[in-house]
DNA sequence: AGCACGCCGACT
DNA sequence: GTCGGCGTGCTC
């Protein structure tokens, strides 16, 4: 604090939404002291203006007063974030390590970032007119849009705010305006939250299992104060009807939800059980959704219009006016984790959130992360099992199936056909995974040895048959598939290993009378064919199912009775040590899709190594078992969740640069490093180079979470200043999952 | 992030 | 002799 300049007028502390640490002052306009912390203001900034956020009001600047501009305007004249918010947010930027600026850019939709002008009011809603609420649609036979839309209002006992019908029919205004002459529709005001009707649950009472009954209680009793709940609940043991009697109970006292799934096509069915259960306004925010979409259901729960919000990671830092429970299901799921820009978990940024806001947070997965379950077993979490599967469905029947020395058909063991045959002729559905997409991994010359491998990664191409082409799965950089080789120019070019195309056309020669759908990212590329798809399976009209990852999410597949595995030895010997912990979840994951309902299901598990104690422990004991003992595996070896990392990466086109960069960052580390932090590194990223960029690496290891947060904090900014090319690029990782 | 400033190669 | 390449540094 050298030369501080202070002369009576206010200086405003700034936070700008640019990759850089620090702060700008700015001189501040008549009246600074009342205007809010987080408001947005508008600054010039070089030669040209921004919009930033106000973080700080002070006396004086480290700068001289000539250097600083007056702001140009205010764009809010209450902040639009409550002080609970700002304190998650600089949270945020101070254990991520990330300006804060840009964490300040989370909390707020596009619009709101860009848009200069004032916000727009909410829409208005629209509702029943008493002759609407009792006319019969089929008055209306002869006008079919009229029809359905006024079907769609008499199914849906809450006013429909226009974010609703837009996202319902794309033409709805049109519609409406007929409606609305007939008077059998009329415009409402938005709801308030606290005007919610009373009837908020309009479902009759469901029987509850008295596990369930346990856990709805716990949570409600919590209600109001900080609390973690882990609810642990194999699929199919009702997580939803928990998470909907302890939404019901919340929204009783007046207070909205934040509900948080992996992905957003898990969005769909849970706002379809939200919608048929209760009468409040539902908010949905995800990445699909235009600027224009996400900023309405954004103002709504800021405004209190809505009292609940389900969406994915990035609804995460919506403001609510009034949140009283935070849900986040599938909790396992490594989508929480953002991987670029500010590498935050929204899994544990949501238990701060729910700490700073004194409201519970409900973590549910039938696979807890290790992590989780760490922190129920040593009761930091309060720990719900729901052990059956509600209703009279079967557990299904795990196996593993020895392949060495079998005969296969690519990648079909005898015996897995023969239980694919059986399956088919008792009408019930077989659900194939493969977690490769593609006809095959490798295209290789049997007269040279020559691979096809991708000019600008360190990567094979994968061979995409149908299309007869190459393509590289890292930089989708593709070329025609040739016949010749390049290199000897002989024609015993072959394919080698195995893709979910590959499978697919094997299976279509070998059950030529039946119906098989490959789910992969190929497959359902074009909007709407995953739906159309799993519409069609649950209609029954598929007999094989065949598909990557995405099978592996949320969908329920009732009549599948089959589940295999082909190959479940590529996720056994990986050099990360998440690696096991993810095998076991997506097991068990896709093991649950089999055999819900009445069946009972089969899941085979096809493999190698029959006797790794990873699978055997999963089959016998099951994923409980298994993390226990990953666990203790994890604490003998000084890893997560028992110790704490941060992943330092930089990547450049030129790898010398990287390597000497890093090099300099390690030796920064080291010379700050005045307890026992490991440092590991500089070493080439896995899949060093990717689209033509070399990745490289550090690991800091800390036993203590406080010390590693305190070498970081001074480690930073140094890096910050370490002058380097301009191609360079760094970043942090805290608490890393992905070692790619 | 933008963008301006600046120092070295191929062109009217 | 300039036009423009992008490597470097600054923005309150």
């Amino acid at each position: 604090m050298a030369n501080l300049h202070s002369s009576g007028v206010l200086i405003f502390n700034v936070a700008l939404p640019i990759p850089c640490y620090q702060l700008f002052d700015y001189l501040a306009p008549e009246g600074a002291q009342q205007v809010p912390l987080g408001s947005r203001v508008e600054v010039p900034f070089g030669p040209h203006k921004k919009i930033g956020y106000l973080v700080g009001i002070s006396q004086s600047s480290s700068l001289p007063m000539t250097k600083l501009k007056p702001i140009v305007r205010l764009l809010d004249e209450q902040s639009l974030l409550s002080e609970h918010d700002l304190a998650l947010l600089h949270w945020v930027s101070r254990y991520y390590h990330h300006p804060l600026g840009e964490v300040m850019s989370l909390a707020f939709p596009v619009l709101l970032r860009r848009q200069k002008n004032v916000l727009e009011p909410v829409e208005s809603h629209y509702g029943l007119t008493e002759l609407g609420r009792t006319l019969s649609p089929q008055t209306l036979l002869r006008a079919p849009k009229q029809y359905a839309l006024l079907e769609k209002f008499q199914a849906t006992p809450q006013a429909l705010s226009c974010l609703l019908l837009s996202q319902w029919d794309k033409q709805w205004r049109v519609t409406i305006k007929s409606l609305l002459a007939k008077q059998f529709v009329q415009i409402v005001p938005a709801p308030m939250l606290e005007q919610l009707p009373n009837e908020i649950d309009v479902n009759e009472e469901v029987v509850c299992s008295s596990a369930q009954q346990v856990a709805i209680e716990a949570v409600c009793k919590s209600l109001g104060a900080f609390g973690v709940f882990l609810l642990e609940g194999v699929t199919g043991s009702g997580k939803t009807e928990v998470y909907m009697q302890i939404i019901r109970t919340v929204l009783q006292r007046g207070q909205q939800v934040l509900v948080l799934v992996p992905e957003i096509t898990l969005t769909p069915q849970l706002e379809s059980r939200f919608r048929q259960r209760f009468s409040v306004g539902i908010a949905i925010s995800h990445s699909k959704l235009t600027d224009k979409q996400r900023c309405q259901a954004w103002l709504q729960i800021q405004q209190g219009h809505c009292a609940i919000l389900l969406g994915t990671r990035s609804a995460l830092f919506t403001p609510f006016k009034q949140l009283g429970l935070i849900i986040l299901d599938e909790e396992h799921d490594a989508s929480f984790k953002q991987q670029d820009a500010c590498r935050f978990s929204a899994r544990d940024v949501a238990v701060v959130r729910g700490k700073l806001l004194n409201v519970p947070v409900l973590l549910g997965s039938a696979t807890p992360s290790l992590e989780s379950l760490l922190n129920a077993i040593t009761h930091r979490y309060g720990w719900l099992t729901l052990p059956e599967r509600a209703g009279q469905a079967v557990a299904p029947e795990l196996q593993l199936l020895d392949i060495r020395n079998k005969k296969m058909q690519e990648g079909l063991s005898e015996l897995l056909l023969t239980e694919i045959t059986q399956t088919l002729e008792r009408k019930e559905q077989v659900l194939l995974f493969l977690n490769r997409r593609g006809f095959a991994p490798t295209l290789i010359c049997h007269g040279c040895g020559w691979v096809a491998r991708c000019l600008h990664c360190d990567a094979n191409l994968v061979i995409h048959h149908h299309e007869r082409r190459l393509r590289c799965h890292h930089c989708n950089q593709e070329q025609m598939l040739m016949s010749q080789c390049p290199c000897c120019h002989s024609k015993e070019l072959t394919a080698l290993g195995l893709g979910t195309e590959r499978v697919e056309n094997r299976l279509r020669h070998l059950f030529v009378d039946k119906t098989i759908v490959r789910l992969d990212r190929d497959s359902t590329q074009r909007k709407g064919t995953l739906e159309d798809y799993l519409a069609k399976i649950n209609q029954g009209q598929v007999d094989i199912i065949l598909g990557t990852q995405m099978l592996a999410k949320g969908h329920h597949f009732p009549q599948v009775t089959l589940v295999a595995i082909l190959d479940v030895d590529s996720g056994l010997f990986s050099i990360d040590f998440h690696a096991s912990e993810r095998l076991a979840q997506l097991v068990v994951q896709v093991a649950g899709r089999a055999g819900r309902e009445l069946k009972a299901g089969k899941v085979i598990l096809q493999t190698r190594s029959p006797d790794h104690p990873l699978l055997t422990t999963l089959i016998r004991q099951g994923y409980h078992q298994f993390a226990k003992t990953a666990l203790a595996e994890r604490q003998q070896a000084y890893l997560p969740p028992y110790t704490y990392q941060a992943m330092l990466r930089a990547y450049a086109p030129d790898e010398m640069l990287v390597q000497s960069f890093l090099q300099s960052v390690c030796e920064l580390a080291q010379s700050l490093n005045h307890r026992d932090t490991l440092i590991l590194g500089p070493v080439p990223a896995p899949m060093a180079r990717r689209t033509g960029f070399y990745h490289y690496q550090v690991l800091l290891q800390q036993t203590k979470r406080s010390v590693l947060q305190a070498l970081l904090t001074q480690l930073i900014p140094k890096i910050a200043t370490l002058k380097s090319n301009k191609t360079l690029r760094w970043s942090v990782d805290v608490d890393p999952v992905d070692f790619y």
